[in-house]
DNA sequence: GCCCGCCTCCATCAATAGTTGGAGGCGGAA
DNA sequence: TTCCGCCTCCAACTATTGATGGAGGCGGGC
């Protein structure tokens, strides 16, 4: 093989095992050199800035500003910034909006390294790589209908457990208002009361499982 | 330091870059030798009988079999067999029935090398450790009073979306009864209707997400 | 300007869900 | 045996939820 600049890698993980791992793994790879690490959004912003890297692996749960967020605020600064996603497992909402924020490539943790390193490359080289199970769910999403905002914080305070009534006074509006949301929000999801519509939210991480921990605020 | 036996470590996990990372992270510190490596709960009892390790490193979530399972299982045929669990995030019930199976101490992925290294020293000595954000968890759940085996299966019924009516057909008993039921489990839950009872199975880790995906058996 | 989607609200109705206060059977522990 | 917890069921009632078919205002795109 022909020597060549090597693929200049971030990684941002906030898991210090996994992350030591994925350093440890990519750096014995000939060809790749992980230029920086980042535990958070804020930190993944910072090391971009400063190395500039040619492809960035990126957790999509981080503290301090979510990898999706992370994603789309290098893309304003510098289009061509090539991202691949590295998560557990996660709902759909979040590869779809990954994508969308300009991810090329999804990669669950279950993968080999092989599949990992291939992926660096062949992003690298400018190609998308998609998994099919990723793809399958993408595809299923399609036919789904958007909610509105409002059809969404209603939906959130389902989630939370909240009835009707504390809805609408949650939200300032009439508890008819609230019912009107629900019935358009149930039909969108495929559902057909709140309780089904909660568990839809969790799983397809329209509104985060975290949020559940202490929600009074 | 004086020279000493090596402490020997099984490393159960199925995420390969994970599994190799801690692999890699572990094989490079002094006193510690991995022994053996499992990607499900299968394998990992059959490494463990292969190579009677002093430590064995386990995550709870593995495919064929869950952590807690294994745990059982071997302590079944080893009783002095000593675990560390190792996991991202999960539910409360998780950490109760591992530590209730005899796992020693519990690990967040987030944690840092050192605090590995010196978990795995200090419960291949003997010791415990509990990280207080879990400890504190388990404090709270022990106000908890359990379910029933009918109440749980009421409440996956719920979780899975199931009205009064369909719980009552699938286990086969009148809707009155599904009502006591639920009732009941609502007092134990501390919460005030269907919706929040399920959420805060799922946050609890009393249902499984999985669960969730294609239910429909 | 007009249309359309979104947000807001209403009334009314039917269907579920949740509460209360029972009751009987069954099996294990004391 | 007696007691207790669990499972089963009931009636009767209230509260909540979801369905239906409206209606008006507001703002952006055409």
């Amino acid at each position: 093989m022909v020597a060549q600049e090597p693929i200049r890698v971030l990684v941002v993980e906030d898991h210090h095992v996994v992350r030591q791992g994925l350093v440890a793994l990519l750096n014995v790879v000939e060809g790749i050199e992980v230029v920086g690490e980042a535990a958070d959004g804020m930190e993944a912003i910072a090391q971009f800035r400063r190395h500039q890297p040619n492809v960035t692996l990126i957790d999509l749960r981080l503290p301090r500003m979510g990898g999706v967020d992370v994603i789309q605020r290098i893309r304003m600064e510098t289009p061509h910034a090539r991202f691949i996603v590295l998560t557990t497992y996660d709902g759909d909402e979040d590869i779809y909006r990954a994508l969308q924020a300009g991810a090329r490539a999804y990669l669950l943790k279950g993968m080999t390294t092989d599949e990992l390193i291939a992926t660096i490359r062949a992003v690298h080289s400018g190609k998308s790589h998609i998994p099919p199970v990723i793809a399958q769910r993408l595809a299923e999403r399609m036919g789904t209908e958007e909610l509105t905002p409002r059809e969404f914080d209603v939906l959130e305070q389902i989630v939370h457990g909240k009835s009707n009534k504390e809805i609408a006074g949650e939200l300032d509006i009439s508890e008819a208002t609230v019912k009107t949301h629900i019935n358009s929000l149930l039909g969108k999801l495929g559902v057909t009361d709140r309780t089904q519509a909660a568990t839809a939210a969790i799983q397809r991480g329209i509104v985060p499982l975290e949020s559940l921990r202490k929600p009074t605020s």
